[in-house]
DNA sequence: CAACCGATTGAACATCTGGTTAGCATGCTG
DNA sequence: CAGCATGCTAACCAGATGTTCAATCGGTTG
């Protein structure tokens, strides 16, 4: 057996994070027993918890593995939205994992999420005053939106390939397919009078009266 | 101790029923023990078993009763969007359950999901028709998206709520406040002119040509 | 009153859980 | 070579879990 632990990424250690980040994707970290990692893996469930002191510390290890292949994918493509775009280029399993963490309530996804808000939100602004993008009355809120509508397909994967009739949603056919539709419902947007903004007014105006 | 079960919605079989609701929506089944949802009814772990025959069928229960909550809006059957309306407005327990139900992939909630996602689909073209909606290159993926975007402040709470610097992202003014940003996107889109319809051309070609 | 039936309990069971420990093997270092 | 750290396994532990079961209680019915 090899030791070469930093540069090999095939160590044992490396195995049983990738089991687990591929497990924990799929059922949650409370659905997945340490045994079942460990057998992913081809180990002993002993050496899980050698490795990794515990499941919560299996977990932790998942977390900032998933964080740093989000953060330091090609940081050069598509400028500002450098997060957003590397997020959705990261492999199947890490985006799992990231969807899977953020309903999970992990406090690292959690902080990603925010992260990329604030990038949203200045790119955004920026795109606002070079006029490519709308303005907005509540930039704040659009910028949330924007990231929990692209996050949406990550976290509502089955349900969506299942409305698409496609297999899997993040193959490059399915993928090119929705993200064509979100370019279209973002650019011209999907009602085409007022109508629905002065719906809102009303519900408005009558909720204040009461 | 009194004896209606049909007609007493207080009994120990709904007060059980209830308090499962309650903690599957916070933790999802597998997060939560029957000795938990007992201990939170105020009744023996045995009966909740002696109620609903296993965990499993105890989790059947809520789906059955959540998924007539959400109809019961309107009896017979969900017109237009209303579907998605009552799942927005359900009270918070249900909301929950509702959410992480649709995470954790129960049929039931994978069910109602496709309803609304035809329905919405309908509504959308009869828009189309009568010029209110924008006409869409994929109607069929536009109207999952469409509900996946109105969903994800559901599944997102938490997270919407801190970038939004709100206590109850379901309170009115929260409420009031992110729908108005979404119809604002939804009616003159983000962004203003073609450039990101033309990014994702060029992406298109630069992946068919490899 | 007696028989009965559903609601309800509490204890028990087998299983699975995360975690611990002792020990083995191997490779590095003196 | 001896000494030692480290990757790794197997056996084991205490606790929690879903489920079963015998027994009790209370009201209804014969």
């Amino acid at each position: 057996m090899l030791n070469m632990r930093s540069t090999d990424d095939l160590t044992a250690r490396a195995r049983i994070r990738d089991a687990a980040l591929d497990l924990f994707g799929a059922d949650g970290p409370d659905g997945v027993s340490v045994r079942a990692v460990a057998a992913a893996a081809g180990v002993s469930p002993g050496l899980v918890l050698h490795h990794f002191g515990s499941k919560e510390g299996l977990r932790r290890a998942c977390d900032a593995h998933v964080v740093a292949v989000i953060r330091g994918a090609d940081p050069d493509v598509l400028s500002d939205t450098s997060g957003l775009a590397a997020m959705l280029e990261a492999a199947a399993p890490v985006r799992r994992y990231l969807a899977r963490a953020l309903v999970d309530g992990s406090a690292d996804a959690a902080a990603l999420f925010d992260e990329i808000v604030t990038l949203t939100g200045a790119w955004l602004a920026e795109g606002t005053l070079e006029g490519w993008a709308q303005p907005s009355e509540d930039p704040q809120a659009r910028a949330a939106l924007y990231v929990s509508w692209l996050l949406a397909p990550l976290i509502l994967e089955s349900h969506l390939a299942r409305a698409l009739d496609v297999d899997d949603l993040h193959g490059m056919d399915a993928t090119l397919r929705y993200s064509r539709v979100v370019v279209e419902m973002l650019t011209r947007g999907v009602f085409a009078d007022a109508r629905a903004l002065t719906a809102w007014d009303a519900v408005k105006k009558e909720r204040e009266s009461r």
